[in-house]
This record gives structure tokens, sequence and C-alpha cells, in this order.
DNA sequence: CTATTATTAGAGTTATTACTCTAATTCGTC
DNA sequence: GACGAATTAGAGTAATAACTCTAATAATAG
């Protein structure tokens, strides 16, 4: 693998890690066991490793958001949409977290997350829309809408929110049960939107695929 | 008033408008026409300032969140803690943009953040669960717990969201409209429990006061 | 008026960070 | 193996940030 790719691969393993703020071009260097002037010679600066982690996670997420084709979407779908976002996530979760600080340095940045935002919030008002019409979901547009831009916060505020309010300082693990306990939570805005015909059967398949994590269960 | 009650004012007020990142000790001992040590005479460190402006912010949520004393809970009860917690939450607004470096800084404070928040998060169940008792909503203890979390995801990233996905660069002007978007966004949340007995009235009584603003209706 | 304490100024320190520059080394190709 | 281009090392720089120190000034009490 080259140097250009080890960089962008341990950057964002630091950023994970420590977030943004605290990892310095000079610390990668270090990790990486090669001198920060190489490290200059393959990108122009920080902000250029950032746009860059940006592509490789605006590019996947796009991929995963796309409308199955040519056939009537599922709840299974649904559930598949969710792991595959909440693990792409997971795997750039330093992005959310200082998002509003990356865009601040980078205007240009700042455009394209505006277009990729409407991109992703027309894409999943569709899957909603689609949803009520398999008749899964009752849910008229504004409802659907408002069920978008529902999930995109819950979404990506998901991993910041587990950081500040569950996590304790050192333990920055996360379990399988962090990452279901936000599809459980995204799953539940739409619960009570399920169709009568529908509504045992989904929750059952819910229950069993996604059960409620135990923490999510407090006193 | 004070120098040392200055010194948090102007904090706040330079913290809200960059960021806490980009805000240093000497520049807001420069905008007061201090001198940095005096400011350290006044606080031990940075940190010591941020957590000040928590314990404000702290006292002024929890009075806002309490629930009204010897009656039962109205429709209106709800709109008045939305609207207080929002303003309250636009006046410390970079407390929550830069929560999770603020508090991996901070052992203490990300402790007493998670009370507060677990505090915070019972209250907004109670909250539900009054309204459910009220016969204004149909939603049982498990609804509840989840709405509560929900509510407190949307509530707590509002701003981050507007900042990064509707404001463009330059402008940091809170209309009233992007408030209200906040709270029609929650109230979004609890409309589809509401009970056929009180869903027309609540509903109109939601339009009249927070109708959706404009800019949410993309297309 | 004096002694003590609280407050302030402002220069200075230490550490860090993003980034540059030059010289060396490796690599691919003929 | 020679030659140009790509890659790398590593010392260095300019800027900045958090914080310290000392001395001066104001406020207060007796």
């Amino acid at each position: 693998m080259g140097t250009r790719e080890r960089i962008i691969d341990v950057a964002l393993e630091m950023f994970n890690e420590n977030g943004e703020r605290a990892v310095t071009t000079n610390h990668i260097a270090s990790r990486l066991g090669i001198s920060p002037g190489n490290l200059y010679y393959h990108f122009r600066n920080k902000q250029a490793i950032i746009a860059n982690l940006f592509d490789r996670y605006e590019q996947r997420v796009l991929e995963i958001l796309a409308l199955p084709e040519g056939r009537v979407i599922e709840t299974q779908d649904k559930l598949r949409y969710l792991t595959d976002v909440f693990n792409e996530l997971w795997a750039y979760r330093f992005m959310h977290r200082d998002m509003e600080h990356l865009l601040s340095a980078d205007p240009e940045l700042h455009e394209r997350y505006r277009g990729f935002f409407s991109h992703c919030l027309r894409q999943i008002e569709n899957i909603f829309l689609a949803l009520s019409g398999a008749g899964i979901l009752s849910a008229d547009e504004q409802d659907c809408q408002d069920l978008a831009l529902n999930t995109w916060i819950v979404v990506t505020s998901w991993f910041s929110f587990l950081q500040c309010n569950l996590l304790s300082g050192d333990e920055s693990v996360i379990t399988q049960d962090m990452l279901q306990g936000g599809i459980y939570q995204v799953f539940s805005l739409e619960r009570p939107y399920l169709t009568p015909d529908h509504r045992d059967d989904v929750l059952a398949l819910q229950r069993a695929f996604i059960p409620r994590p135990d923490w999510m269960q407090r006193r």
C-alpha cells in the first residue's frame, strides 16, 4: 500500500480515537514512522487529508442509501440500510463529531457537505415514502419529511451522544450493543406509523434483530 | 458588574460566535480590555471558565424542566418547555457544539454532565408520561422512554444541525424561524401519538404557534 | 494614615503546531 | 549503470496558546 493511502488510513484511525482537534500532522507522521516532510509531500495540508476522508465517506454512504432497483422495498431493506449506515458512520465517527469546525475551516467542504446532506435527506425521505407505498407505514408526505429529518439527526448524532452520555472517560470501546441501540432508536421513530396489517410482524422482526439493549432501560 | 462576571459573559459571547476552539484566553482578555494576567487572576484556567458556564446552563435548564406543581400538565406547558429550552440552548450553543472535546478534557465535568443528562432525560420522560396520563398522548412507557431520548437528541443537536446544513459560512444569524424549526421538529416526534380526542385541537394549536418554517419545505 | 489584601498590567515562558526547505535516497527506464 | 523524477528524512521556522511572574495600583480595615 502506498504512503498516501497509509497516511489516510492512519489519520482516520487517529482522528476517530482522539478527535481531529487532538491529532496533529506530526502525530500522524510519527505513528507511521515517516517524517512530517514526507506527509506534506503527499498532502498540501491537514484539511486536504480530511477532505479526502470525506470523499471516501460520502461515496460509501451514497452507495448504501441507493434504493433497491426494480423491486418493491421491504422491511429487511430498512434494516440493512441502517446497519450499513451505522457501520460506516462508526468508521468515520470523528467526522460528525467535529463537523462544525471542519466546515467552518473549509468553505468548499461546507458547500459539498450541504449537497451531501440534501441528497441523503431526499434519499431517506424516499425510503419512507416507499415504505408507505408498500403499505408498511401509514405516513403522509409531511410525516415522511419529518421522519427523514429526525432520522438524519438521530443517526448523525448517535456516536457523539454515546461518547458524551454513556461512555466514561477511557473506554472508547464500541460494543455491538451500542450500534444496535442507535438502530433501535431510529426504528422507534417509525414505530407509531406502522400499519395494523404489518405492525405485529415488523415489531416481532425488529425485536428479533434489534433487541433493545440493556443499558437503554434505565432505572 | 465585576470583572469575573464580565469575563464569563464575554467568554460565552465569543465561544458562541466562533466556537470554544477558536477563542483563546488572550482573545477574551483583549476584547474585555484587560490583561491576560488579570483573567488568570480570576480563573485558574480556561476550563474553569467553561465549567462556570456549564453551571449556569445546567441550573437554568433544570429550572425550566421542572414539572408544574399541583396541577395537570397541558399542551401549552409543552410549548413553553420547548420555547424556553431552545432559547437557553441558543444562549449556550457552543456547549453542545464542542461537548465531546470539553468533556474529554475535563473528566470531572464529564461526570457532572452525565448526571445532568440522566436528570433531563427522566424529566422529559415524565413530561411525556404526564401528557399520556392527561389523555393527550397515547403512548406506553416504552414509547415515552424512546420519545424522551429522541427529543433529547434532536434538541441538543439542533443548532449544530442548522450550522452545518443550512447556514452558509458567514451568516451566523439565528432567525426566529430557525428556533421554531427546532420546536416544530420536536413536536413532529409526538404527533403520531396524539389521541383522536385531542389530535385536531393540538395540531391546530401547533400550526398557529409553530408553523412549519418555509425553509423546511424543500423542493 | 498605614498595613494588608484584592486587583490589575504586561512582559515573558514553555510548549505545541502547522508547515517549509534542503539535501539525500530510492525508483523506474533506457 | 546513468539519469531524471518521485519520494523521503529531518532539521528548522513562524505563529500561536495557555499560562506564569513580578511589580504596580486600587480598595479596605483598623
